[in-house]
DNA sequence: AGTAGATTCCCATTCAACGGGAGTTCGAGT
DNA sequence: ACTCGAACTCCCGTTGAATGGGAATCTACT
């Protein structure tokens, strides 16, 4: 043994350290943070203490592990999704303002939809989605539109692997995705009922860049009975303003 | 030479690498980043291209390097700064609509006042609190009201510093500050004319946990001339709130 | 008092990380 | 076209920082 006979960089042990935090745990021991990512006790202690000194994690008084508010700071101070989200908050409020549900704006990342952001007001329902949480492409609103407008190579490795079902109506057939991408390209936007809860329908426009790939995407999930009309009137307003604060800010840049 | 004759750990340099990027320099070539780090020029590119391997940085096109998404949802997506934002939302988007202003929340950290959020109407003056930015705690009404109802170590240490002067208006002398803490405590809110801007006046009011400490500040920056007290009452009724929904979540964990 | 888990400390081993330096690529200036 | 500087890549001998097994200590719960 030596200098990570595991043939891992130190580097690497940090992100897998950092991956053992998910939305739904975010305190932690230092011995579970060892276990799940498979690093010796003695070893994640150490990792740890490093990392709590550096700042990244902070250490609460019963000795239990928490991500560090720097960590947040040193991520969020320069990082794109912040400049995305940014731009979008203004459009994003004035939707949640109309429709009264939750207003969600996701980015493709490593193949899913990552959602940076999601307002939501106090009468609308459950809702899985989280800031900083993730959804396979092929069964949300807002990856179906993320996915219609990426380049072909994408879709092809997307629709190549098998496909997550999240409640009995999410489309798992490649082939009726693809058929239901193309609806989505015709129609711009996407309508996804029933896909991740059977309860709500989610609802997503594309937020375009200049190449006409999609940039973002804006949603709204409405529960299943209701009409989605006004809500995708008030997406696709939105979508255009975001479009031109993206462009707008890249201009002066 | 060898493993750090620096006398820095790996996790030290990651640190400084990521410290190179700040709010208003986002993109950087890796030698920029190797001597901003003071690390060597190979040395800087091996660690980089390690970081960009790991997805905590991501190289452009151009080569560039600019801070990764991967990294921005590792850190947010379980962490402390989150919560209180989400918490906090709602109510700044009321006071936001009503003052239509620039609203923002703060929170300690590492003796200074760290920005979590900042909601923007179009129409609202210039600004230069950042999200994830900070500002010194004697110099800003949000941080006024963090150091006011913080524990006396604290104030102590803030005032036994040198404090620095952000515009005419910033008080620098420890007993004027002691004094304004002192009022603040009185009215349970500060105001700060001038003092970073000599165009605009802060405003803030603490948020504050079961043991009176303030566990945030939400403010509002003012034109000079404006009066103050309908944005105040806002702010008091929106503190009220985030008080609630923090207790309320903490509870049900 | 006993048990199980988390944590800290110790220390011999060793290879991953280090960085000087040489070479390559690229673009801007003349 | 040529020069110059900056950014970047690659090579490679050196070496001490990182490693992790193990034992001891410290909890907290029974």
């Amino acid at each position: 043994m030596a200098n990570s006979p595991s043939g891992d960089s130190v580097t690497d042990r940090l992100v897998r350290v950092l991956e053992t935090f998910t939305p739904t745990r975010t305190v932690q021991t230092a011995t579970e943070i060892g276990r799940r990512a498979g690093l010796p006790s003695s070893t994640a202690h150490r990792v740890v203490g490093e990392l709590v000194d550096a700042g990244l994690l902070d250490r609460d008084a019963e000795g239990r592990i928490r991500v560090g508010v720097r960590l947040w700071e040193l991520a969020t101070r320069s990082s794109l999704p912040l400049r995305v989200r940014q731009a979008a908050l203004p459009a994003m409020e004035r939707v949640q303002a109309r429709v009264r549900e939750h207003t969600q704006l996701a980015i493709l990342e490593q193949d899913e939809a990552l959602f940076l952001e999601r307002l939501s007001s106090p009468e609308a329902g459950a809702n899985i989605t989280r800031v900083a949480g993730r959804l396979p492409l092929h069964a949300s609103s807002s990856g179906l539109v993320l996915l219609a407008f990426a380049d072909a190579a994408l879709q092809e490795r997307v629709l190549s692997r098998p496909l997550r079902r999240l409640s009995p109506r999410t489309p798992t057939d490649p082939a009726a995705v693809r058929r239901k991408l193309a609806e989505v390209r015709r129609l711009g936007h996407a309508i996804a009922p029933g896909y991740i809860e059977e309860v709500s329908t989610g609802v997503a426009v594309p937020v375009r860049d200049d190449s006409g790939r999609a940039a973002a995407a804006l949603s709204v999930v409405l529960p299943v009975d209701a009409p989605p009309g006004p809500a995708l009137e008030e997406l696709h307003r939105a979508a255009r303003d975001v479009e031109r604060a993206l462009a707008g800010h890249d201009r002066r840049k």
